[in-house]
Order: structure tokens, then C-alpha cells, then sequence
RNA sequence: GGAGAGUUGUCCGAGUGGUUGAAGGAGCACGCCUGGAAAGCGUGUGUACGGUGAUACUGUACCGAGAGUUCGAAUCUCUCACUCUCCGCCA
């Protein structure tokens, strides 16, 4: 959520804002409303100014035994005022915060304008795409013939786009899921938290994904809970309404969780493999720090998510997110993208956002430069690091060998008991 | 799931209708004292929104959340959430 004072103040460069965005959200009458309840408050304030003075004067004057009755009467008369004026007060506010909620946040000047992905621009790239001296296939057939993974049993069980992952393929994506915990907690220095996946409503407005996006989740029948999309929602929050100690910031946090999405819009895309599912495993990064630090953060951040793949020695590169691509809480986002033979195309694996200060003050995210010092905003960032499942797939097919068989990277070897290439099972 | 007890400021803790933003204590900050420190003494110590663009003044709101009663609610009523204790169930 923005400051509604600077979109009172700055109302054309937030109208600008969501027209490079391709929000279609409208600002007319925000600037009348915003008055009105200005205006609406002061007189219910005088009111109540008015009763606290006087109903003092009752006190006293029942105290003394002196009759208040027309006083009383007098301000029987003025709290129907109120009354009336309080419920007018709070349907302009509902109002306001409804927009408020629904304003996305304002882009860093350096961030191009653009449509959608094709106008992303490449800042950096590392390795070259995959050589095969074979036709490279895709991971599902690859997953499929090593019995690795399992789509159509996933269908019987639940639905479509949900997967078993199984034997060395379900190994395999638990040692993903250990190595880059390792690798942040340790290396990184990220503080390990395993949070819940299941949310309440307050936690989704927090980070941002209510009250706009409600569709995009699985809500729990019955319940204002919600099936987390990404660790970002309970680790975000993990602070809510928290005033933290400046001394202890930057905190950064990683986190596991499997991740739950409806995918609703999305029917027709990617609907083989593992790049589309409505649960997979995730590992996030999440930062709270200061204003003046937060830049700074997210180009770490960045850099400690392309770390996993380097480690992984997987070519990707990274692009800048144009306006009309960025999500919807962010100021600034950078998205890794991994190289996938098959598709011979980048795709993404990882996208890491810094948010300023938008979903601490919808949180009410606080920090304390000094022990008497007021209360700041934190800026909060996060990012993936990496897309679980994502990155199981770009490891089938970037490692494949032309006998069908999948090299595991040196790096998680280790992580997979030792074994050094995922292949058929004899039979 | 059943029964009971709770939820007050940074923390502990008083407060059962009126001058309570909230006693008292701790902590913290500043000052005095001291060679220095401790102890002691003194002063101060919330957030949000509005009046205004201001570390100055002022109004309103806030004692788990929401609604109600009342001229007036931390205090009374209702609903909900959470915490604790005991019982039951359970990985």
C-alpha cells in the first residue's frame, strides 16, 4: 500500500504509474473522497471534543448534586450526531482503504516501460545454452521413462497439474530442497525457517495477494485460512505489526514451503511437466532492512539465488522486469531465467523483488533506528531461490545423456546418497 | 471436542461507570552525585489520524478484535480470536 498522503499529493504520477503498468484501476473521485473524509472527520472530532467536555461537567455536577438533565439532553442530541457522522466516516474509509488496497506499487524510475515479458530487458548472462549432439528431449518424457515422476497417477489422485515425484526423482527433489537450504542458511547467512502453509486472511492482505488476486488461491472451505502460494506470506509476516530493532536489521530468512496456486487464467499453458503446478516446493529469501539498505539487499539477493544455479553449473540469465510485467507489490524485480533444452528458451526460475516499503505498511512493519527514535517502515524483499520444482526439470534437461540416463550435478551428489546418474531401473 | 481462568503501555502489574494515556514497580534515556562505576536522587519515557508543509501546540481514537448500553466505558452486555490449566482424542 502506498502512503495515501503522497497519492493525494502526487495523484498524475500515480495515475501515470498504473497506466505503464496496464492497470486499468480508476483514480477519479479518489481526490473528492479523500477530501470529504477530511472534512467529514474534523466536524465528528469537534462533536466528540464537545461531549468529552461536557460529559466532565456531568461528572462533576452529579458529584455536587446538582441536576445535568438538560445537559444530558443536550448531548443526547449530539451523540445521535456522531453517530451519524461515525457511519459516514466509515463508509468513506472502507472506500478509500479499498482503493488504497488495490493501487499497486510505484516502479523505481529505472525500471523500462514495457508491455509484458518480450519487452524485459537482459542484464546479465551466464554460461552458454545446453550442446547436445542428440535431439534433446523434455523432462516429462525424460521423468516418465525413468519412472521418476508420475503425472497421470497425480490425475487419478488429485487432479491435473499435481505430480508424484518418486524413487530417485523424489530423492532428487529433496536433495534440491537441502542444498539450497544449506546453501542460504550457511554460505548466505540467511536465518533457516520452516513456516506454516496455511494462512489467514490478514497475512494475505499483508503481503498483497488480498484483496485483488483471491482468485488465484486455494481458500479453505469454511475458514479464513489460505493455502500459502509462496513462503513469502508467512515469513513476510512472520513480523506483522511488529516494531523491530534497527540494530538487528537486515534480517534475512529463508524458507522452505510447498506452494499452492489455483493457476486460474492459466488453462492451456504449460500444461506438461513440472513448470506449471498448483503445488510445488519453493525456497524462498526474504529480507527486511532498512530504506537506505534495501538496493543494496536486493542485488545480493539476486546474486545469492543465481549462486544455486551456478553451483549447479546450469546456464541462465537474468532480465529486469518492465512495468507491464512486474507484480504488484513490487518496486524493482529481477527474474533469473534458466536455460531448457527442449523448449530452446529461458524460462523462469526465480524472481526477486524488492517491495519498499508496500507490504510493510499494509503489515504495519516497523523499525527503530534508535531506542527512542520513531518508528519507520522496513523496506521488505523477496525471492526465490530457487522454484524446486523448476529446477528439477531444467536439471532432466540440461544433464540428459543420449542413452535417456540424467547426470546428477557434483553438487548434490552428496544429497543423493552418493548416486551419480539417475537411470533406468533394471528389470 | 468438554470444563475453567485469562488477554492493560518495552516488561511486570493495579484499576469493576466520571478529572485514567491509564497507579505502582522494572527497564530505558537525560541530568545531579563520583577519580570512575554501582547505589542514591531528579526529570522524562506510546502509536495512528486530523488541524498545518515543522523534533512546537492542539483535537480525536486506541487497555485482544468487533458490536452494543450510557451524557460518559479499560471498567457493564453480546459475538469472535488467542493464551494458560485440567480432561478427552491424536502424529
Amino acid at each position: 500500500m502506498l502512503d495515501i498522503k503522497f497519492v493525494r499529493e502526487n495523484i498524475d504520477a500515480v495515475k501515470t504509474m498504473l497506466s505503464n503498468r496496464h492497470n486499468k484501476l480508476s483514480l477519479d473521485g479518489f481526490v473528492d473522497l479523500e477530501k470529504k473524509r477530511r472534512e467529514v472527520l474534523a466536524e465528528t472530532e469537534t462533536l466528540k471534543a464537545q461531549r468529552n467536555t461536557v460529559s466532565k461537567q456531568i461528572g462533576a455536577m452529579k458529584k455536587s448534586g446538582e441536576n445535568a438533565d438538560a445537559m444530558v439532553a443536550e448531548m443526547q442530541a449530539v451523540g445521535e450526531k456522531i453517530a451519524k457522522l461515525d457511519a459516514e466516516l466509515k463508509e468513506i474509509d472502507g472506500q478509500l482503504q479499498d482503493i488504497m488496497l488495490s493501487i499497486p506499487n510505484m516502479p523505481k524510475e529505472d525500471v523500462p516501460y514495457g508491455v509484458d515479458d518480450s519487452d524485459n530487458p537482459e542484464v546479465r548472462k551466464h554460461g552458454e545454452p545446453t550442446k547436445f549432439d542428440f535431439e534433446p528431449k523434455a523432462h516429462w518424457d525424460i521423468g516418465e521413462a525413468l519412472d521418476i515422476i508420475d503425472s497421470e497417477r497425480a490425475a487419478k489422485v488429485t487432479g491435473a497439474r499435481f505430480t508424484f515425484y518418486k524413487g530417485l526423482g523424489a530423492r532428487l527433489e529433496r536433495a534440491l530442497i537441502n542444498f539450497m537450504m544449506d546453501l542460504h542458511a550457511t554460505k548466505h547467512g540467511y536465518t533457516e525457517v520452516l513456516a506454516p502453509c496455511i494462512v489467514n486472511k490478514d497475512s494475505m492482505i499483508g503481503t498483497g495477494q488480498l484483496p485483488k488476486f483471491a482468485e488465484d488461491m486455494f481458500k479453505l472451505e469454511g475458514l479464513d485460512y489460505y493455502m500459502v502460494p509462496t513462503a513469502e506470506v508467512p515469513t513476510t509476516n512472520y513480523h506483522r505489526e511488529e516494531i523491530l530493532d534497527g540494530k538487528n536489521l537486515p534480517e534475512h530468512y529463508c524458507a522452505y514451503t510447498a506452494c499452492y496456486r489455483a493457476e486460474a487464467g492459466s488453462a492451456g499453458r504449460d500444461t506438461r511437466g513440472l513448470i506449471r503446478q498448483h503445488q510445488f516446493n519453493k525456497v524462498e529469501l526474504i529480507k527486511f532492512t532498512k530504506p537506505e539498505d534495501s538496493w543494496d539487499e536486493l542485488e545480493k539477493m539476486v546474486d545469492d539465488a543465481e549462486d544455486v544455479l551456478r553451483i549447479l553449473e546450469i546456464p541462465y540469465h537474468v532480465v529486469l522486469l518492465c512495468t507491464g510485467d512486474m507484480g504488484f507489490t513490487s518496486a524493482k524485480t529481477y527474474d533469473i531465467e534458466v536455460w531448457m533444452p527442449a523448449q530452446n528458451c529461458y524460462r523462469e526460475i526465480s524472481s526477486c523483488s524488492n517491495c519498499l516499503d508496500f507490504q510493510a505498511r499494509r503489515a504495519g512493519i516497523k523499525f527503530r533506528r534508535e531506542p527512542k527514535a520513531k518508528p519507520e517502515f522496513v523496506h521488505t524483499l523477496n525471492g526465490s531461490g530457487l522454484a524446486v520444482g523448476r529446477t528439477f526439470a531444467a536439471i532432466l534437461e540440461n544433464y540428459q545423456q543420449a542413452d535417456g540416463s540424467v547426470v546428477v550435478p557434483k553438487a548434490l551428489i552428496p544429497y543423493m546418497g552418493g548416486v551419480e546418474v539417475i537411470k533406468k531401473a533394471e528389470l
